[in-house]
DNA sequence: ATAAATAATGAACAATATGTTGTTTATTTA
DNA sequence: TAAATAAACAACATATTGTTCATTATTTAT
């Protein structure tokens, strides 16, 4: 009845995925080959057919892990758009950031540099929708919106994920708390009042 | 003295471009192989070595002649950030949006669905930010903003770009003008104040 | 501590794609 | 119509993939 993972497993795997983080911001995903992997990795080739199905695959798993955590990180978060409350907003994101202030690494892989994986800013973006779409569709006022609401809501989540990126790539410049606000505040009371910006009709 | 292009040679190039987006839309760039291109542009794969390097050039290249016309069609939009002028990005997000009209496919191929191009995307990204930057350094105000300049232009431009993708993945739903009004309202006024939706603090 | 289980190694294989080099055929231009 | 050249065709060497099978090493459980 013993559970236990041999731990020649763990290591292996662990090798892998070291090798594989590394190798993507190298030389960027595409370019790796199983044998890259399995050099950088210790390990023969062969053993690496024995933890995953190709290549594809271990991006898919990678991929999905971290975007597990996101998503626990923010399903408890309350999350209201009628009425719009700027602090459940400032809230999603301040949350997103301190998880990925603390797994810096790996999100540097998926989302910075020219090596990046789109295929995870996909995905990662796909979440975030979710998420502030909930705060949508849960509250029941009337819609009479001037504007699209699917313009609105693409218009808010890529703002939303630019940011992030930004801040992720300029190696996290401003504190968490910093950032959410401004972010919160930009998306309420617009762009250049909220910078200070003089605007003109 | 005559400069004038074999025809064979025009019409090999025709055949692989068009069998390129083609393929692109229907098994994505990495899944192409040149024989793949070959057998449906109905040339020999060597013909197609004789036009390109490789696959990535052949991509590039395409990407490039895209970028290109982007460039050409906003070069003389004025824009002005400082102050802000909601014209000037109006007639920026405008011109795109016209030009993308008359050149649907490509920008389709490019920007929509699973197999999109992401190389494109970034780099017209780069482009749009450029322009917008180009409106707050030439306007020479004082700097005094509350909010950091770099979130401000990242915001920005991600918004500006998710938009843009919007309207091509639904099929241009909302006629052009409509569109880069409510972008730059949105922009200008707050995302929930520009929509009508109620703001608490 | 040792036996049984199983993970990892190493070698070999067919299959596929790449990029290159000749030679021949067909088309276009001058 | 001749010269130029694009395209076709065949043949290579090379690289990567994914698989199989026998052997070795390590770990777990008794």
């Amino acid at each position: 009845m013993n559970k236990k993972t041999d731990l020649r497993v763990l290591r292996t795997n662990q090798s892998i995925r070291k090798a594989f983080y590394e190798l993507i911001q190298e030389k960027g995903y595409e370019a790796i080959t199983i044998q890259d992997i399995a050099d950088r990795a210790m390990i023969n080739r062969n053993t690496f057919y024995l933890h995953y199905q190709d290549k594809p695959d271990l991006l898919d798993r990678c991929v999905e892990e971290l975007l597990e955590e996101i998503k626990n990180a923010i399903v408890q978060c309350p999350i209201s758009m009628r009425p719009f409350s700027i602090s459940t907003l400032e809230t999603v994101m301040q949350t997103i950031l301190e998880h990925i202030s603390h797994n810096t690494s790996y999100y540097q892989a998926m989302l910075v540099g020219e090596n990046k994986i789109y295929l995870f800013q996909s995905k990662m973006e796909k979440i975030i929708k979710d998420k502030l779409n909930e705060g949508w569709t849960s509250s029941h006022g009337k819609s009479t919106l001037k504007i699209s609401k699917e313009l609105l809501l693409e218009y808010l989540v890529s703002a939303f994920m630019g940011v992030i990126i930004w801040w992720i790539k300029n190696d996290l410049p401003l504190p968490v708390e910093e950032v959410s606000s401004q972010f919160s505040k930009i998306v309420a009371y617009g762009h250049f009042k909220a910078a200070g910006i003089t605007v003109e009709e």
